[in-house]
DNA sequence: GTAGTTATCGACCTGTAGTCGAAAACTACC
DNA sequence: GGTAGTTTTCGACTACAGGTCGATAACTAC
């Protein structure tokens, strides 16, 4: 247990966040946040907001600060650690660059409806259709997206993609848009309504152009994102 | 976007290793390794092993490595990363130490039975009674626990914890350990046969000095730790 | 052989979720 | 106003996973 010299590391944190868009057909389609790398390494190529920690701050703060500098943070809904990445090479050595980097990587929500201002190299790209990505960053999208199905199909999640009231038929599709296949929304009320995830609002959405009855408009019932687990095996006996 | 200075930090990992014991009355208990500092700050008080990370390894193989120097490594079942602790102040700066240091959390099991030689400062303490820990180590201990018992409910991770061939009233004797609750056996099997998780290995269990039937062994179908994850809603359809 | 002990199996019940079709509530057109 | 078309909503039915419990099997000890 001799103390090492200080063999230390630049430490960044970035962010894969998720939002709801409609792709070419209007149909609800899962987006993620990028910028285009202007300089060296793979300059052009898309990259995750994020950037280096500073002294006096957490990687958890770090991320909400640098990812203010992108979107409002206002409409950033949830934001949670993913893991850490921090191969020897994951950062190409270079000039003014240290020889290793070690990253933080984030899960991040936005609602859907919430498309606030974008600095000019970022856009919201889908993710069934991305052109390489710069460095790693692809395998954090990977995994923010995996944990993100995951987590939608046995918590209230999906809260964070979710506008703050909506139809059976929107949130069927946002859940169709994250896990890649359809749900029937018939079954998605009775279940999300059981768990009591959601509620009626009382009013309806104004009808469609293609006519059609008015659909009820629902909102989640945890304003925060309390991830509530249903396991079904091994409860403790009643 | 402008390249900060090398704000650097040291980067140590931590790992909450967890294995099956005996308490005071024979029952198979929780119990997790630790040391006993032997220097400033918190001396005396039990810690987690781990280190600081070098040069040329991922956070990881740090991870291995470290632990290496505690426990026969071939005796660690499973090791995965909790998340990342990074408080300005949860290592105190002081003489010869940097002032901060931002650790990568990480849970670990040993199967019940293996129980390898031991450094003379390091040993098993019982999960449920532990002292005050130093540092934030508890935390992390808290976080592993919380993983453990979660992923314990939807995942084959007791495979870590058990022996290669086990009855079922030991196995829920594993179970009841993690979870803090009783399980019953009967279900035990019918549950975990239908995953496709146990399977019999066609011997019994010598006959316990009380009489009675003796019981099958069991093992794990798995070798390694495949995470089958079973979760029931929004399945495609079929 | 009989009592005591432990393991195993099956029957039964409950709760959750997938499927599907009928009814409800609208628009558009004649 | 009536009819056809569209979309939503609700309920019935089914399948399956898991908790509970009692009967039976397989042993030891006396």
């Amino acid at each position: 247990m001799t103390e090492q010299g200080a063999t230390t590391f630049q430490h960044e944190v970035l962010a894969a966040v998720f939002t709801i868009g409609r792709d070419l057909h209007g149909f609800a389609s899962l987006k993620v946040l990028l910028w285009q790398r202007a300089q060296w390494p793979d300059a052009g190529r898309w990259a995750l907001p994020g950037g280096a920690v500073r002294l006096d701050e957490t990687v958890d703060d770090s991320m909400s600060r640098q990812l203010a500098e992108k979107v409002d943070l206002a409409g950033v809904s949830h934001l949670e650690q993913l893991g850490v990445f921090s191969a020897p090479d994951r950062v190409p050595a270079g000039p003014g660059r240290p020889a290793r980097v070690i990253a933080t990587g984030f899960l991040g929500l936005v609602p859907s409806g919430v498309t606030p201002s974008l600095p000019e190299d970022t856009d919201w790209e889908t993710v069934d259709r991305l052109s390489p990505i710069a460095l790693d960053h692809g395998r954090i999208i990977d995994r923010a997206h995996d944990r993100l199905r995951a987590k939608v199909s046995y918590t209230n999640l999906a809260f964070g993609l979710a506008p703050a009231e909506f139809t059976l038929a929107e949130l069927a599709g946002i859940y169709r848009a994250v896990l890649g296949h359809d749900i029937d929304p018939s079954n998605l009320q009775r279940v999300l309504g059981r768990r009591g995830m959601i509620e009626t609002v009382g009013r309806t959405a104004p009808p469609g152009a293609s006519g059609g009855r008015p659909a009820a408009l629902y909102r989640f019932t945890t304003a925060d994102l309390t991830v509530t687990d249903p396991f079904a095996a091994f409860r403790p006996p009643s």
